[in-house]
DNA sequence: GATGAATGAGATTTCATTCAT
DNA sequence: GATGAATGAAATCTCATTCAT
């Protein structure tokens, strides 16, 4: 039986930024994730970041070491919000791993709905980080991938599921998922809740269910 | 009854290039993609693309009026090869939806093996494209998307298919499909055409084949 | 009978700079005239201007947005003194036209002399300018026309001046003054003063004075 | 008293290109003369003036040994149908020194406008003449200005002319002269003859013609 | 600690010119 | 003889970053 309240892990746009004590990194962090998410890594200037939030680059270099710092920053923090959030929808569900797949496909979905520009540039930017960030984002990756493979064997083990491959099934939606970011627009048709529903249902298709 | 041979299409990874006539052209836009894919657009120097190509840049403006054109082109391309492929699959596949699916998703993901190159900068690099561009291309990712929501609607239609929401299945369906190209490797565990066959599969769960 | 002392308005050749509280800028403004007057705008580069002055590129496009601004720059600014001189020199005159026109002929020249290099670029680099630019560097230019049309005529109506076309006469003699810039050299063998004494008697036979 | 018939010497707008045998290298020099006189010689790319030719710059380089070539064959060139034709006027005008100024100007100022553009180009693109051909066309220069001297001298000693300073009036007329090129626009309000009369006229009083 | 100047490398693009064919 | 490709230098301008003050 359903859960009666998938209700979404409501994440506040702001996480990323909440905890640093100086509004200057904060507003410096928000301005690049605005600019990066748009032109991308490569394609924004630590001038644009820098104006964006309205001060001047060597503001920047006062508060980051260099811009691809910045960058990890921005992926590491955001990949933590998106493994905090499914790992506590996932401890907040029921056994039923149907009700789990619910949860961890809503928690999912949800912060790249809530946190559009960071899961965008953490999903497309891998690529501009050098060596050892991109090793530490990839662990990360690798973490919120292996929640959704547990789910999915489990839901195998207890005959709830029933996919021939359960590991492809398990990247096919994380995928799914993730793309979210690249399309949504808040004011369009579809509200964020309704969307999270609807992608929870074919996730649990997709797996196979009943 | 599943189809004995799902058959994906087979597509050349040098059909982007295959037609030109000029040789140095062609390299030109070979060695663009590799780079491209690599480092991105803006992480792309027109001298990276040259060099990788064994000429100057000098040469590349001989070729093509800007480096904005040559992203163009690749894209532009690049979606005539998916589109086409896309529907000649669907055209060889018999009238059952499940079939027609199994066909489109064939073509789908092995396109995005066999060119993945080009599939990543497709996708990735929409928002480098100026504006002219982009309305060209964001339109013929739409033909692709299109060809997916009719076949879904078919087979809802003819009570094959079973999803609560057709059009988001679709969706889901493609973006995990695309996703492909930006994590297969050959040279790993998983055959091109085993993991075309489990995407087929997954694809018909997502969509409530029964 | 003629004014005692025509006395033309001195003008440092630095003026167009003087003002300017950033030395590097001035620096830069002083080497860009000197390179554009011997070889036009477009037969400048970038770099023989910051070399001129002792820097590099970078600098120059740390002080000026552009090259064009640049240009605009000095154009702008040399017409300005050029326009002040001559003002002041019609204001200090007495009321006779004719010390008018010697006034202003006086300043002219003089400003043509003593500018001569920013004389030349104001005169032929107008086609350099864009249109913004060009808009208003040509609304100054008619300013200055406008003040010897006004002598010309106002001399015309007291009788002290005899042309058949005064606003051509007008035009006859700016023209004439406005190329001292193009050949003078201050080492040959007419002193500055003497040559705006001659160009002042000259310019009064122009427009028939008695 | 006035010569009657002033009649200043028509010259076709064709005559620097119409003895080239052949029309390939006419067309360029039209063309060339066309966006170098808009654009200026280091403005004006050899590709531009192939382009305006409506050829490609590989035959440009069949017809002249080099862009600076063409500028000095266009300079040149342009130099001596203002030469002859002045010279005409002076021998074709009557002994008197007042007909004989009126001829020259004529001459002069009709040539500035029948070819404005290689005028134009002949006054402001000596700079970018290379040693030899520069020599050259300031050589053809002084000739020029030499006939004026001479009228003007011999004026004087007959006591038609009274200025106090006969070399620097034929400098001023000459130059004001010269500078109907760079503003007279043949659509505008005053007619070619017009001009060229009140001119003459102007130029007489220069020269203190009684 | 914050700011404007500086920096040198490198970005995209164009240049005049030459060379095979 | 005419054409398209090639060339290497140089064009304007931007980059991430550092340094005095």
């Amino acid at each position: 039986m359903r859960a009666e309240t998938p209700t979404p892990v409501p994440v506040r746009p702001s996480v990323l930024v909440r905890d640093s004590d100086e509004p200057t990194a904060a507003a410096l962090i928000a301005a690049a994730v605005e600019v990066m998410a748009r032109n991308g890594y490569h394609g924004t200037s630590v001038r644009d970041i820098a104006s964006a939030a309205g001060t001047s680059a060597a503001v920047l270099y006062h508060h980051f070491e260099s811009k691809q710092r910045l960058l990890v920053t921005i992926c590491d923090r955001g990949l933590d919000v998106l493994i905090h959030a499914t790992e506590e929808a996932h401890d907040l569900a029921g056994p039923d791993p149907a009700d789990r797949l619910r949860a961890i496909v809503g928690a999912h979905v949800g912060v790249h709905l809530d946190s559009q520009r960071e899961s965008l540039i953490g999903n497309s930017e891998i690529r501009a980080l050098e060596p050892a960030g991109r090793a530490l984002i990839v662990a990360k990756r690798d973490v919120q991938q292996r929640i959704f493979d547990r789910v999915i064997r489990d839901g195998m083990r207890r005959l709830v599921f029933a996919t021939g491959h359960p590991e492809d099934a398990a990247r096919f939606v994380t995928a799914a998922c993730t793309s979210v970011a690249s399309w949504y627009h808040p004011d369009g048709p579809l509200g964020r809740n309704e969307l999270i529903e609807r992608y929870q249902a074919i996730a649990l298709d997709a797996v196979g269910h009943r």
